[in-house]
DNA sequence: AAGTGGTCTAGACCACTAA
DNA sequence: TAGTGGTCTAGACCACTTC
């Protein structure tokens, strides 16, 4: 084994072993390059993937401090595009029934979280597995008024209106916030959707933020609970670990 | 800026701008040193992240080889804890009704995703913010018979039975599957819940799983509509900084 | 002013790969 | 056998923090 790799075990050895206490000053890279005799190079490569793990903070100037004992653990959840949100295939159709601005007043400010009195485009309508299938939700897609111009885009259909808007307006997904409940569905989108009224349905709400506050696209799915589940696995995960 | 993050980045525009093609021998370090009139270390150093980024490759002996032309990206959401997965407080009570064992017969079995006639561990009751407040839902926990003697360690109350499971038999999970769906509440829950019967309600499904393909644990959690909704936050991530 | 980690140079030897 | 990236040494200067 090559010297910084033996280093960093008996270091990491002895930080977990509870040799220094959480925030404690962590000896500095000349006292370990004497003690190891070893050049400065050689430790500062041990100490960079400790500090990668999470066990330790460096600050030029100030020095090295102990941050835990053990390189903790998470669990992560990871998508390699934002289609994974959705787990029916991405093949579905979109048939547009509405397509305007809404001015977001206080009920619908309330379902979007967003403040009152702020302007949307909106497309309505439903999305199916088949042209001629059954619905699989009602979707409605709000785009903050400054993107508006999508609204020429939309007419190619197909893409996710996010992607359009990135495309368009050199935006970048920053993150998304999903929130997903359950509602009575609507009178109107039961007949669409050709389910009993008020029958029990899963909402899910999608908010796309791009570095602004606030999102730039918000979108609300309406299923009927008996053709919809939304499902995600979590895995355990080191933290910091870098290669596969 | 200082002298490596500058190479990283013209090196990174390089590539970007298809100056290489993918699976290209890259330039090696002595021709980039040669060119930028830098020391190898510092060469390195800019090649370092471009790897982590997962643009190059590098093999000993072989050379340097162009993976991608940018970083890719993917989407993560990384929780501390299983704790995050609700997002009502830890400190609920569960006021256990039922405790015992149950085969899964057809409906159960379904319901669980697991195979007819299994045994398990079952624990159902209601989980309130405060000892004698209203319930945010009714679970429902279901232990597989080999772990059953969590049944002693959960007179304990408080932690949950995950947990419990982990520590008495040194398992560790490895992965939870999350189902979230919709459907309407049953009669007798809706009773305990001192909500409308057959209103609208959200099911959360876990189930909890540790090297084996079976789950150990699965946990249903039928929560009125009104009082909780889920949500969770992705956040974008480059390639590299997380293991997918 | 002294000490820290961050950056950089100019060398060196090694294990490995490919011709 | 020549060339590659991986490791390591022994210096140096810097910006920064702390006293």
């Amino acid at each position: 084994m090559v010297r910084y790799k033996e280093l960093r075990q008996t270091l990491a050895e002895e930080i977990a072993s509870g040799a220094y206490a959480i925030g404690d000053r962590f000896p500095t890279e000349h006292e370990l390059c004497t003690r190891f005799e070893v050049s400065r190079h050689t430790i500062r490569e041990a100490l960079r993937t400790l500090e990668e793990q999470g066990l330790l903070a460096r600050q030029a100037g100030s020095g090295t401090t102990v941050l835990a004992r053990s390189p903790g653990q998470h669990y992560t959840q990871t998508l390699d595009s934002l289609g994974g949100l959705f787990d029916y295939a991405a093949d579905t159709t979109f048939e547009s029934r509405y397509e305007g601005y809404v001015t977001a007043r206080e009920g619908l400010a309330r379902t979007l979280s967003c403040e009152a009195g702020t302007r949307w485009l909106r497309f309505a309508g439903v999305r199916r597995l088949a042209p001629d299938g059954v619905g699989v939700c009602w979707t409605e897609i709000f785009v903050a008024e400054p993107y508006g111009a999508v609204r020429d885009d939309q007419a190619a259909g197909g893409k996710p209106v996010y992607d359009l808007i990135q495309k368009r307006f050199q935006l970048q997904i920053s993150e998304v916030e999903q929130r997903v409940s359950a509602l009575a569905m609507p009178l109107e989108m039961a007949k669409t959707l050709e389910v009993e009224p008020l029958s029990p349905a899963l909402l899910t709400r999608r908010r796309y933020f791009a570095d602004s506050a606030e999102p730039f696209e918000i979108s609300l799915s309406f299923h009927p609970a008996s053709r919809y589940a939304f499902t995600q696995r979590l895995r355990r995960a080191e933290q910091g670990t870098n290669r596969p």
